[in-house]
DNA sequence: GCCGAGAAGGTTATAACGTAACGTTTTAGC
DNA sequence: GCTAAAACGTTACGTTATAACCTTCTCGGC
């Protein structure tokens, strides 16, 4: 009998959502997968693979190979659960689990916290420029970096 | 006096393209770093780093660290002469010199090369998707990966 | 000319990110 | 149980990027 690894702990909803995902498909999620998903969860920010190597690493007091984790981060993103984030090399999970979707992404250089926005408008836009230029997209990066809108507010000196 | 490195040919609009930038903005347009720019246009594709650094050390017959040409793409980037394309981690010139801009890019997985987009629909989009939600953009990467519309004619097999 | 300040460049080492190749374990279906 | 395929683990390696520190060059004032 395999023994789970030591797990972050994953609402309800959560742990729902990443059984639905891996049903539709037909995929598996075994419990190192939502080990990686769950540590995700517990953190208000996005990771990097090798923070995240760390946190699992400390959380399941053995060694964990970065491939190990770079195996679960892809499948997490077959499977539309997680995102990764092109500007900062970081993953964090998918904050609009409802339906499988382009996102774009405010990213906050202050308080590195990222808004993953869904704009219809701009999906169709950039559909548009490709199709114009016999263009066939297959993937869209949209990564915004700036100062939310908490931080502006409280630079005011 | 320094001797000047063998560069690759560089069309003089390139050059004074050059000039005048760095120029505008009290910059410093030195051999070195006119060397990595000429490389950069001496090839049809986005290059990384590290090609960079093959092509320049077999051009100038001499051994070159990572951080000099770092260094060169950081400055080359900021006069805006050139483009970092987050989702290959390569590097090419600026296709549409004539302004500061913001710009779109379209990679053909296919063929490698890269269209520099520059839809101010786009611009105002995003801007407004920003400021809905009170964040202050500084960086926005747009980078749409597919198929470019000659692969897509010549893969009717 | 020469001298000082600051920018640019060079050197060495190392951190951070990601993958290849290969073998073992687990799981689903029979 | 048996088998095939998926998942997992291990070792090693390749690629991308930066830190810390020192030397060289350039520009302006004298």
């Amino acid at each position: 009998m395999a023994r789970r690894p030591p797990s972050a702990p994953l609402a309800a909803k959560w742990q729902n959502l990443a059984e639905g995902r891996c049903a539709e498909r037909g995929e598996r999620l075994t419990p190192a997968r939502l080990a990686v998903y769950a540590e995700m969860l517990a953190h208000d920010r996005p990771l990097s693979a090798y923070e995240l190597i760390g946190l699992l690493e400390e959380r399941q007091k053995r060694k964990i190979a970065p491939l190990t984790v770079y195996r679960h981060l892809d499948f997490l993103m077959r499977v539309g659960l997680v995102h990764r984030l092109q500007s900062t090399h970081t993953y964090m999970p998918c904050d609009h689990p409802d339906h499988t979707h382009e996102s774009q992404f405010l990213l906050c250089s202050s308080c590195g916290q990222v808004d993953e926005v869904e704009s219809t408008g701009l999906e169709t836009l950039l559909a548009e420029i490709a199709s114009e230029r016999g263009f066939r997209p297959d993937n869209t990066v949209v990564e915004v970096t700036g100062v939310c809108g908490t931080c502006a507010t409280s630079e005011q000196t």
